[in-house]
Parts: C-alpha cells; sequence; structure tokens
DNA sequence: GCAATAGTGTCTTTCAGACACTATATC
DNA sequence: GATATAGTGTCTGAAAGACACTATTGC
C-alpha cells in the first residue's frame, strides 16, 4: 500500500481521496428465522426505504471502532463481536459520489437485541430468507429475500448484496466458530443451539448426531459445553438442561489480534 | 453505509476522507516453497526496506481494478485471479497520515511469474515460512517468517501481518476452491498438485488418499479433473501423465459477482 | 394415562489415514 | 537389472446420517 514508485516527500494530499464508510450488518435469530437490523433512511437517496446502519469513518480511526460507535449510537451495546466482511467499491453505488464502504457483521441474541433497539432511530428487523445451505462463498448465486412483516423490502443502495455476503459468512463459520454463541444468551439449551443452526443453515439437522458432537467436540480456544445443572421449565413437557460454553479468551474477530 | 441522522442534502464533502490504498499480496509456489512477490521500497518511510506492491485507488475506480492495474504495473500479467483479503486502518500504519488499505492477493504459477516481473522496478520473491497447518483465522497466531536469499526479511509497514492474513486465507481455501490451481500452469502431474497443497498446509500429505480424492471429487462449478494422455517425461523414471482441469466457468472471486 | 419434548443407544455408510503392492520409465 | 517415481488395492478406525428407543415433565 501507499507506495508511489518515483521517490518523492511525505505527501499524500495529491492523491485524491474517497469517502469512506462502515455499514453495519448486525444479525439475530428471532422466530425461528434470520433477521437483520436495518433502518428506515431518513433522506435522499433511498429516503424512506429500509438501508443498514451505518457512519463515516472518523480520521485516525480504526474501522472496528466506527462499526462499534455505530452499534453503540443505534443499540447501546457494547463488547459485542464485530467482525470485517468486505469492503464494497463499485462506482455508482452511492449516487452522491465516491463513496467506499466497509461492511461489518455482529451477532447479538434476540433478547437482548429487542431490548436495545433505540425506539427513535426507526430501527426494523428484517427477516432474511436465503436458500439452503451453500457452503462457500465462491460462486454463491445469492438468492435471498428481505421481509418486514410479510412484504418484502428493497433495501436501498446495495445492501442486498452485502447481507447476502454477511449470511455467506455466518454459514460458513458456522460449525468451526463461535459464531454460534454470539447468537444466544449465556446459558442456552442444546435444542436452542440447534435451532441457531438450523436457521443459518436453512435446513433441519437430526437431533442425536448434532448433540453427541457439540457434546464431545472442542470449540476455538479447547472451549466445550458444558452443563450447568439448571433447566428450562418453560414448556409443558419434560425440563431441559441448559448449558454454557467454558469459559476462555478468544478473539473475536480477526481485526482484534491486529496491530 | 453513507448515511446521517439528521435530512440534509447529498453533500458528501463535509467528511474528512482517508487516502485508500490497495496493497497486493502476489503469491506463487517455487523451489518447494510458499514465496510472495515484493520489492525494494524507494522512498521513506521503510526506504530501502521489502513491502508489497501497491497504489492509490482511483476515483470511480473499483478496488478490484486497483488491484489489477498493480498487478499489471509490475508484471504485465492479466486474466489473474485476484481477491480481496481484508481492509486494515490501524492508525498510524502509516507515518506519512491516515491511509485505509485494502489487501488483495493473487496467485501466479510460479513459471509464468519468473517471466513477466518487471526487471525495473526491484521486484523480489521472498520465502514464507508459516506454521503448519491451522485451518482457522480466528484465534490464528501469526507465525510467519519471511527469508530472502537465506536471509530474513523485516518488511515495512504492517505488510507482514497482510501476508499473514493471505496464507491464513489460502489454507483456509484450498481444499474447497481453486486457488491450488491458480499456483499451476494448464496442464500439471498429480503429484505437482500434491505437492502446492503440501506446501501451502505446511505438512506432507500420503499420496494414495490425496490422488483418489483429487480423482473422484468435483471442484466448484462440478469441474472434475481429466487425464490428457500427454506426459511429463521430465524425470529419469517412470513417466507421470499429466492432468488439467475440466473447463467451467467459475467466478474467480468474490467481488466479480457484485454489481 | 396422554401428549410432548428431552435425551440415549445403535446400526450403517462414508471417508480419511496408513501402508503394501504393482507398473514403467531412465540408466 | 537397479533405481526411482507413477499409480493401485485394501485394511482400519473415526465420524456422519438415520432411526428407534427410553425418560420426565404438565395436564
Amino acid at each position: 500500500m501507499t507506495k508511489r514508485s518515483q521517490p518523492s516527500p511525505p505527501d499524500l494530499s495529491q492523491y485524491p481521496r474517497p469517502n469512506l464508510a462502515v455499514d453495519l450488518v448486525l444479525l439475530t435469530v428471532r422466530d425461528d428465522a434470520l433477521q437483520v437490523m436495518m433502518m428506515e433512511r431518513p433522506a435522499e437517496p433511498f429516503a424512506g426505504r429500509l438501508v443498514l446502519p451505518g457512519g463515516f469513518v472518523h480520521p485516525e480511526e480504526a474501522l472496528q471502532e466506527t462499526a462499534r460507535r455505530v452499534l453503540r449510537c443505534k443499540t447501546g451495546l457494547d463488547d459485542i463481536m464485530v467482525e470485517q466482511l468486505f469492503s464494497f467499491s463499485a462506482p455508482g453505488r452511492d449516487p452522491r459520489g465516491w463513496v467506499v464502504s466497509v461492511a461489518y457483521f455482529a451477532l447479538v441474541p434476540a433478547a437482548v437485541l429487542l431490548g436495545a433497539m433505540d425506539p427513535g432511530q426507526k430501527l426494523r428487523l428484517v427477516t432474511i430468507e436465503a436458500d439452503a445451505e451453500r457452503s462457500n462463498d465462491a460462486g454463491l448465486e445469492r438468492h435471498v429475500r428481505l421481509l418486514h412483516d410479510g412484504d418484502p423490502v428493497e433495501p436501498g443502495f446495495d445492501h442486498l448484496a452485502i447481507i447476502s455476503a454477511a449470511v455467506a459468512r455466518l454459514r460458513a463459520k458456522l460449525d468451526w466458530s463461535l459464531v454460534a454463541f454470539g447468537l444466544l444468551r449465556e446459558e442456552f439449551t442444546l435444542f436452542d443451539l440447534q435451532r441457531v443452526h438450523e436457521v443459518v443453515l436453512g435446513r433441519p439437522l437430526l437431533k442425536s448426531p448434532f448433540r453427541k458432537k457439540m457434546l464431545e467436540r472442542a470449540f476455538p480456544g479447547g472451549r466445550r459445553l458444558v452443563p450447568t445443572g439448571r433447566f428450562d421449565r418453560s414448556g409443558r413437557h419434560r425440563p431441559a438442561e441448559l448449558y454454557r460454553l467454558e469459559p476462555g479468551l478468544v478473539p473475536h474477530s480477526f481485526e482484534s489480534t491486529l496491530p
């Protein structure tokens, strides 16, 4: 980066600069569906359309901090895993001019998100319908539909592509990372965990192999699922034991390990 | 992206803008080692140190085009797969000021690269020594060393982290994508393919299961390995049959499917 | 007892790893 | 014929899928 062919003084002002923004794909699992937080856009372009929350990067601010700032501004939440997704730069993607946007995604349990969304901000939870599992991102035909209260949603800008990328990333990381736990509260039943997997992958899973695998495997950092001895008695049937993930320090995001 | 809270005219000039650059991690496999193309930096900062080739993004130019332009400028190569890797934004990463850099990686067969590197540009092929396989990027302790002619290399800027990210991505994609073929010429023996896998993963593989898997599996796009009927007779032993990847249209990069 | 979900056991199939064997070129 | 690599066959053990079974609650 940041070099030119002929020796010259450290002066960068000669180069044209784009506006740089961050868009946040905040995902949750609610009502057995994958949902994304969007907001009604207050101004042109795309006034009134649903878009992802976002903001411009401040000088000397790391992109991850921008993402966290946007998250905090809309929901008040902090200490949520955010992860860089992709940078979008197609000419014309913003009618106002040259804007490059770095997409981040974040995961929040629905119960937490519902209590945190700022009511003054016209925020909406939009259901994502995605075709059944396609493990790879390359060659991914993006068949993602958005529904709000049953009505199809046409988001502004290129935000449908951004959401597609987030779903692809989420699926790709589901079975080797801790992303599933970002969508669950501290304690959960094994069936809660299974429903999260099913909703993200878009297909049903068999109970017995799923349980066995989850109880036997080690997650990143050597962490395992441990029973708490407490039970969920909310159903009218045999109570389900609550589990939690063994404590451990595991970086939430790729970026967090960088200088 | 690209929004603010209060309705206002489409004017973006009020927001401070960073310099935006692209850095290219051009990888190849040569002498049974993974190598990256770097160049001696001609000016301060980091004058004389080895850095990745890069350049600033032009207005209304997609980032991928910038990456291709950098590649073309240094090697004359075109029609090479380039893929977006990660955006680096840590404050202070460039002493000259606020520079955000989007890293791309590209793969070229060594025979092609050696014939294409511009001799006027002080380009170097640097060997990457990476710890044995770590499949995940999260939690990745980056143990990557660079060697040029046997001497350790300390790259300028944060380019060691960028190279680490490229190696991690390459490893992660090795067994479900077509990246391995980006490092091979059109026709190759199965052992050539195996050596590429071994060098990328940093560990030896068994011949028989490797061959069986490669010959039976379908690669993205349903493409398979097909024998050509031609043989490599360069060794002093039984000739090895040359194979190639069944033709097919598969997007080389995530970004290529976006608007 | 009945309905409903929690949770377990087991069989089968698939696949990766390991290794032994045969084949065919150069010298 | 010696040697070096190409290429194949087969055993084994681990893991995934499918399904049947038992357990425990509310009503």
